[in-house]
DNA sequence: TCCCCGCCTGATGTGCACAACGATTTGTCA
DNA sequence: TGACAAATCGTTGTGCACATCAGGCGGGGA
């Protein structure tokens, strides 16, 4: 793994390692049930195991996976039934971000959206459940610069990565309408930015509550069959 | 310190260990800028420095510690401006309470709530602000069974940690009238009984919604002086 | 042939010694 | 006497060796 660290103090190290297991674990390079090595991750990033441990023990934290003592470090399951709570919870708080210190947004914002929504309409035509998954992150970190409340970021940040697998799993099932699922998406985001361009942040959040809530209930019909 | 760890797990005694630690920071005998060594607690603890810093390492996310290479880990100072985010989210998350799988209280739960209740009568009389802390987490503990969303439980006990201890700080500086904080609590805690006993799990969620609301501003009043 | 007991392997958890780092103190020079 | 620089001390971060534990494999006995 190259790293090109240069200049970065050692706890960023450590956030960059333990952002790059959350989008392998995400875009299930690590699938779920997959076992994870100490001593081959630590190998892997140049360090020891005692580093990678604290990193892996903070995924832990986050439900995304599971250490059992003798045993062994594994990817927890995406089950649909135990993240219901956690998605309905993320309904919720994706709601919030309009009333709780909403952030007005700029012209590069504005910009870089207008990126985000060409490449969604190129994922119409040649996309993947993989790069629709991270076009989706990228969307997802943009758009959560919209509330400048530290912890609801922080919260909705850990929500977002605990029930997006559920997403990514389905549809490589191919259990769900893909091409449906990359136009809802697209129409989402030009919604957002009529939203947006009007000022109107509340409205933002209520789109994207919606359409969390929507993908939602797709996802609970396909896995009822 | 005595354990009398009889029969539980490890992972049950790392939780012990940190249950513990945030106690005393919340009732501040550990006061914010207090200094926690790691050998110390290793030894209080009888284990070594390894498990201890993962403790450590959690308060840390928690955002109760804050550790520096070379320096030493400083318990945070609560700071009612930084904290104000986190407030105002705890404030709208208990509201939730109501709406995200509500659980309706046996008898057992209410007959604990008279008991709750019976202590903050008792405060009115002779309480101190640490006992009255001590009993609001009690209290709080409880109340929060009333919601079966664990997702939502989790995220509402780290905010009530993050934010509790400003209370306990402007009531030892006197900046806060005691006996109408004990009233408030008191009649806050016959409401909620109240609500319980018609069923009315939404209206308690709002009761306590209101009541942290209001306690926030009585804090913000004080410390605009 | 089947079952059970014990060993063996590989993993996570722990303890300890050392490295890296920052604040303070002390010594030296102008 | 003052100021700067080097050394010293205490703390957190890292690496490694060992302890602990769970599961699998194999051998022996009924």
């Amino acid at each position: 793994m190259a790293d090109a660290d240069s200049g970065l103090t050692v706890k960023d190290r450590h956030a960059a390692v333990y952002a790059e297991l959350r989008q392998r674990i995400c875009l299930l390079d690590y699938p779920p049930r997959a076992q994870l090595s100490e001593i081959a991750l630590a190998g892997e990033f140049g360090t020891s195991r005692t580093p990678m441990r604290r990193v892996l023990a903070r995924l832990e934290e986050e439900g995304l996976v599971q250490s059992v003592h003798g045993v062994g470090t594994f990817v927890t399951d995406a089950d649909i039934t135990e993240l219901e709570q956690a998605y309905r919870l993320r309904v919720e708080l994706t709601g919030l971000t309009g009333q709780l210190d909403p952030v007005t947004p700029d012209t590069v914002f504005l910009m870089e959206l207008q990126r985000l929504i060409t490449r969604a309409a190129q994922m119409i035509v040649s996309g993947t459940p993989r790069s629709f998954t991270e076009l989706d992150m990228d969307v997802f970190q943009a758009l959560l610069h919209l509330t400048a409340n530290e912890p609801l970021r922080r919260v909705l940040e850990r929500l977002y990565y605990q029930t997006k697998r559920l997403w990514l799993v389905k549809a490589i099932k191919a259990e769900l309408d893909l091409q449906e699922e990359y136009g809802i998406f697209l129409h989402e985001l030009q919604a957002i930015r009529i939203a947006l361009e009007s000022g109107d942040l509340m409205a933002v959040a209520q789109i994207q509550r919606a359409h969390i809530s929507m993908s939602f209930n797709r996802l609970r019909k396909q896995s009822a069959i």
